[in-house]
RNA sequence: AGCGGGGUGGGGUAGCUAGGAGAUCCCGUCGGGCUCAUAACCCGGAGAUCCCAGGUUCAAAUCCUGGCCCCGCUACCA
């Protein structure tokens, strides 16, 4: 009985995540945490929603509200699809409770009572319009280099050179277009550089570090390390436990504070649950190992930070054993991007797919030791032709055979023949190679011997042939068949760590009617009781067709069901509004040019059609995320309107989360009224797809003729 | 620009730190078998200058040097 604890990384809660980090963190920390659970170790599994950061509080504004609702709303998501995936925490939690903000401030204070944070003055470049410190990146200006016009304080995008801010011609904030001026800021500073010593010791026993892990550890310490600002410049975020005012207006580091939150999580788990000393076995109890599930963005904050803090915050606390961070899954070859749009993101793939074909595809192409790419065509030939193909249609062909052949029931196993002998090794060989790879974080082979022991099945029902010997040898056959059921039940406990629902599929149809999730690993070996009854249903999993709509050119748009929040006067334009929205699961601003035809009265509340994935743009300086469709008619103009009853968020044309598409290539797509004020999208062919709701058509208000483009 | 990772049959990959026999596995493709099973399963074949050029060695996908190309991080993204 090992103490094991599985840290799970914070997601911000700024917006949906995508597969990405389900692939780098959720996936891999339930696969663990679930296998040690049926090994009868002592799990501990924690983690939660990191409420702060900069991406909230940039959300925060551009929907115009305070940052706590996005992160509520956020949080709220990420538990609701964490959830659905199947991935089991004992705590999801979240930075903004306030116990967690307590004992984030009580090791901050020890670490500063102890000397290894101490106060610094730093110069940052600050916006006197504003009034506040501007990171690096809001100060733009012309790069000294190349003279681009367009670098920003941190980084010439242009010609790549790293600035400082202050090296820029005519720096201006981004947000006010003043020049910034120097001031001096104080900050506390981690101490980092005071552990080289103690973290190249900590490295020193750590070979079984995935490799970039290790490698990616070994450069930081080689270059030696840094001391880290500790606070930073905002207001969102947990307050900086000094006295004085000069603290009031910065916040503890998001990162430090979140890393933080395995610990404080781990106290709040057994504060919950009566028990408040007992945290202190995963951190203190030596045998105890500790595994943080993470993307590689993140590997020295876990291997050099997170180690430095806690033995700077009690030396005697246990450090992490391994992290196993992943690379990245790329979308199509380039990088997931939340701020570009471009992903694959978790609340669409949960509602289309069954969460375990989810689970398979991102175990099967995890991004171990390189970055693994997530292609469509992938994804459903891969659920077809191997979870589907292999294991979905040989746990089938036995269950369905023993139930028309043998009255519903498991036979008997007779005599077994060097044949059947060798398929009971060979179940027990693959399941011994799963074990070991899962006590190596080695995901992705894990899978593969567990998918392999659903073919040697397959060969083995292929090379006993029962329906030959039906007739001539029903004892032979019904051993045939056993050892097939037999096989399958150990498919049932082996996959119940990677796919926690079919898993209890099959063992329900196996006729058990607990948890497989409660038995031992090891009862993957015993056998399965003759004459127990099956249930045999409808087989593991469905085949996933890629819609043909995929080849639809509708598909580059994303059209949904908005409601009209807020609408205000744009400051520097005539005729356009400023906008918030209600997307259902999101809210954004948008800017439109309505005033000349409709009143702000007229517009609040009602419900529109929104092209959610129109690239950003600034209109006259304001930020717009998506374009109100309407038809034009001359002077005259008509909004696109969904039926009253037409749930927000709703999908009305194309696909969700389909990528962006320029304000250019959306102009050279054609949507017109027709037919009476129906709304129709042209495909360059004859494509006619009208914009529907249900088996509601869409009409534009007002009199806009037939034939108007609607844009 | 710096740092890190990578380039292996049509696609995706293993092998590479400890160099050695026909370069692994999955998918696709071609041919055959089976018909219990979600046209699923099983058997066999074809298909690779292991990015390029040098070097070390009896022997290199594997080690060394140089080059080309891709990607990531350094920047609100696992």
């Amino acid at each position: 009985m090992a103490k094991i604890l599985v840290a799970v990384a914070w997601p911000y809660a700024s917006g949906p995540r995508h597969i990405g980090h389900a692939v780098s963190t959720f996936i891999p920390a339930d696969i663990f945490a679930r296998y040690h659970r049926m090994k009868g170790d002592e799990v501990l599994m924690v983690g939660g929603s990191d409420m702060h950061g900069t991406p909230t509080t940039v959300r925060a504004d551009e929907e115009g509200v305070p940052p706590e609702v996005v992160a509520n709303r956020y949080h709220a998501l990420h538990a609701r699809n964490i959830e659905q995936l199947g991935v089991r925490y004992d705590l999801y939690w979240n930075t903004a409770d306030p116990n967690h903000k307590r004992d984030a401030q009580e090791i901050f204070r020890t670490l500063h009572g102890k000397g290894f944070i101490d106060d610094r003055v730093m110069t940052s470049p600050y916006c006197p319009t504003g009034d506040h410190f501007l990171p690096d990146r809001y100060v733009e200006g012309t790069c000294p280099h190349c003279g681009f016009a367009g670098a920003r304080g941190d980084q010439c995008e242009n010609c790549g050179h790293l600035l400082d801010p202050f090296e820029l011609k005519e720096p201006k904030c981004r947000i006010h277009g003043t020049p910034p001026t120097p001031r001096e800021t104080k900050h506390a500073f981690f101490r980092l550089s005071a552990f080289q010593k103690r973290l190249e010791a900590y490295i020193a026993n750590k070979g079984h570090w995935r490799s970039p892990v290790l490698s990616a550890t070994r450069a930081w310490l080689a270059e030696g390390l840094l001391d880290r600002p500790f606070t930073r410049d905002i207001d969102w975020g947990i307050e900086v436990p000094f006295p004085g005012d000069e603290w009031k207006a910065k916040r503890i580091y998001v990162w430090f504070e979140a890393v933080m939150g395995y610990l404080t999580a781990s106290r709040e788990f057994w504060r919950q649950n009566g028990q408040p000393e007992k945290w202190r076995e995963w951190w203190y109890d030596p045998t105890s190992k500790q595994y943080y599930f993470i993307g590689k963005d993140n590997i020295v904050f876990h291997t050099l930070i997170w180690p430095a803090i806690l033995m700077g915050y009690d030396e005697k606390l246990t450090l992490p054993h391994d992290v196993p961070a992943t690379q990245y899954m790329l979308i199509s070859g380039e990088k997931m991007s939340a701020g570009r749009g471009r992903g694959v993101w978790l609340p669409d793939l949960l509602e289309r797919f069954d969460p375990d074909a989810i689970r398979y595809y991102a175990t099967a192409n995890m991004p171990e030791l390189k970055d693994s790419s997530f292609e469509w065509e992938d994804f459903a030939q891969r659920n077809n032709s191997e979870l589907l193909a292999a294991y979905g249609n040989f746990v089938h062909r036995a269950l369905t055979f023993a139930a028309r052949n043998f009255d519903n029931r498991v036979p008997e196993a007779q005599f077994l023949d060097a044949q059947d002998k060798a398929m009971v090794r060979k179940l027990e060989e693959q399941w011994k190679k799963v074990g070991q790879n899962l006590e190596y974080c080695h995901f992705r082979d894990a899978l593969r011997e567990a998918i392999q022991l659903a073919r040697l099945g397959n060969q083995y029902f292929d090379a006993k042939a029962p329906w030959e010997f039906l007739k001539k040898d029903r004892e032979a056959c019904g051993t045939a068949l056993h050892v097939s059921l037999q096989v399958s039940r150990a498919l049932a406990v082996i996959f119940a760590p990677f796919l926690p629902f079919s898993s209890q599929r099959l063992w329900h149809a196996l006729g058990y009617d607990d948890e497989v999730h409660g038995q031992p690993w090891q009862a993957a070996l015993d056998d399965i009781p003759a004459g127990q009854t099956l249930r045999v249903g409808k087989p593991l999993f469905a085949k996933i067709e890629l819609e043909e709509a995929a080849e639809s050119e509708a598909d580059r748009l994303d059209v949904r069901v908005a409601q009209i929040v807020d609408v205000r006067d744009h400051p520097n334009a005539d005729k356009l509004y400023v906008m918030n929205v209600d997307l259902g699961d999101e809210r954004r601003q948008i800017v439109a040019g309505m005033k000349e035809n409709y009143t702000k009265g007229e517009l609040r509340d009602r419900k529109i059609a929104l092209l959610a994935n129109l690239q950003t743009a600034k209109l006259r300086g304001i930020e717009s995320n998506g374009m109100l469709l309407a038809g034009e008619d001359g002077p005259q103009v008509g909004i696109v309107m969904p039926p009253e009853d037409a749930p927000v968020g709703v999908l009305i044309l194309g696909r969700l989360g389909a990528p962006r598409i320029s304000f250019e290539d959306f102009r050279k797509l054609s949507l017109v009224v027709d037919d009476g004020g129906k709304v129709f999208f042209l495909g360059s062919g004859h494509e006619r797809v009208p914009l529907k709701v249900g088996d509601a058509f869409l009409r534009v208000d007002k009199g806009i003729r037939d034939g108007s483009p609607v844009r």
